[in-house]
DNA sequence: CGTCAATCTGAACATCATCAAGTTTCGTGG
DNA sequence: CCACGAAACTTGATGATGTTCAGATTGACG
């Protein structure tokens, strides 16, 4: 979240770490792409950070604190790759937001398919009771909210239809992805179903 | 799958436990649906059955192999919650295929809700390279299939429609449930949220 | 320059998965 | 009926793991 700026050439050097937290985040990040959550070891990160595993202690509670932490940003990093996608398809018409509609759904299985174990992770109850997830409170993912606002804005949609199927399309994407991540829908057909998606939920359609 | 009877009403009693395999697969389900399966213990599910930890390793390659098999179970347990509920709503009519559409999908999300740790072993990675458990070889998740095929039948929906939407229907289905069970979907609008995907997958509209 | 709190280490403990070797039981053929 | 071999299970041990805690080290602040 916020950016420390802590001597960031020199890292692992003296006896305090300087930004162990991060660290220890980012070290747990890499090994659960790696081996998958469920095969993480905390004595692991803590080696590849070079800190003994006591350490992790004085900044989580436990190894499932620690996972998650890796959930969050697993949940983070997905919110922003979907973010990035869109935003590089500029422009306020119509076509625009369909563009951007579909990128988001291509970014977003892409991302599951591209980070498994992490977008696995991201959905695991490591993220529940995690601060700063969107949970039932905020409405569903934000990111995917927008963007049907934008849809509606530019015309692309009527409002009325994304009220009702909001969270519907956010439910359709994000079992498409799960589902071809389990190996029961062929990765193959996800750009073709996408499309059916869009026509389903009635994107340009009234 | 095969259902061997071995000695029914005495078990645990000798040195040879009968049937200890089908007991240390039973017993670990009751103890992922308590505690998850990342906090499984293989030593616990072993004492449970009254039996030494190292008997396991005769019938399980590793702690792993035990939890594909609870995974296999779980899914196995949650195609037979939904085709149950299908099956009590008979009758060749249109009418009837509908409910039947309807049950199904609040079976699914039913079940997923009731059994949140099963559900979600089921569609981890422990389910993969699990023997006897649909892939994208076999076409999706085979139950729902069949519920469409049903809906077609009876009038209820157009083949075509069917040929298009049965894996954005699953998707959509099992996306619903699990960002439920996430809490980014609060529980009280999945009836709501079912009742949107029939009309947009277009139940009893061509 | 001295003090203090935060940070990290080292050694310990309980638990865990896993395995090799030994023991018990069951079935089967002589 | 009985020996014999294979399968099932136990015992005991090994190394790795999560976790704790007393103490060593450090940077910051007076």
């Amino acid at each position: 979240m916020s950016a420390e700026a802590v001597t960031p050439e020199q890292v692992g050097r003296s006896y305090h770490h300087g930004d162990l937290r991060s660290a220890l985040v980012a070290a747990a990040v890499a090994r659960v792409e790696e081996v998958g959550a469920e095969h993480l070891s905390l004595r692991a990160v803590a080696a590849e950070v070079g800190v003994s595993p006591s350490a992790a202690y004085h900044h989580f509670a436990d190894k499932d604190a620690l996972l998650g932490e890796v959930a969050a940003t697993g949940l983070h990093m997905l919110v922003e790759a979907v973010s990035t996608d869109v935003a590089a398809i500029p422009g306020d018409t119509r076509e625009a937001a369909r563009l951007r509609f579909r990128a988001a759904g291509q970014a977003y299985v892409s991302f599951a398919l591209s980070h498994p174990q992490l977008f696995r992770v991201a959905f695991s109850p490591y993220c529940l009771d995690q601060p700063g997830v969107p949970t039932t409170d905020d409405g569903s993912v934000p990111v995917l909210s927008e963007l049907l606002n934008d849809l509606v804005s530019t015309g692309g949609m009527n409002a009325t239809v994304r009220d009702d199927s909001e969270d519907v399309f956010v439910a359709t994407l994000h079992g498409l992805a799960t589902l071809a991540l389990q190996g029961m829908i062929p990765a193959d057909r996800i750009p073709q179903l996408l499309a059916k998606i869009e026509q389903l939920i009635g994107v340009d359609d009234l």
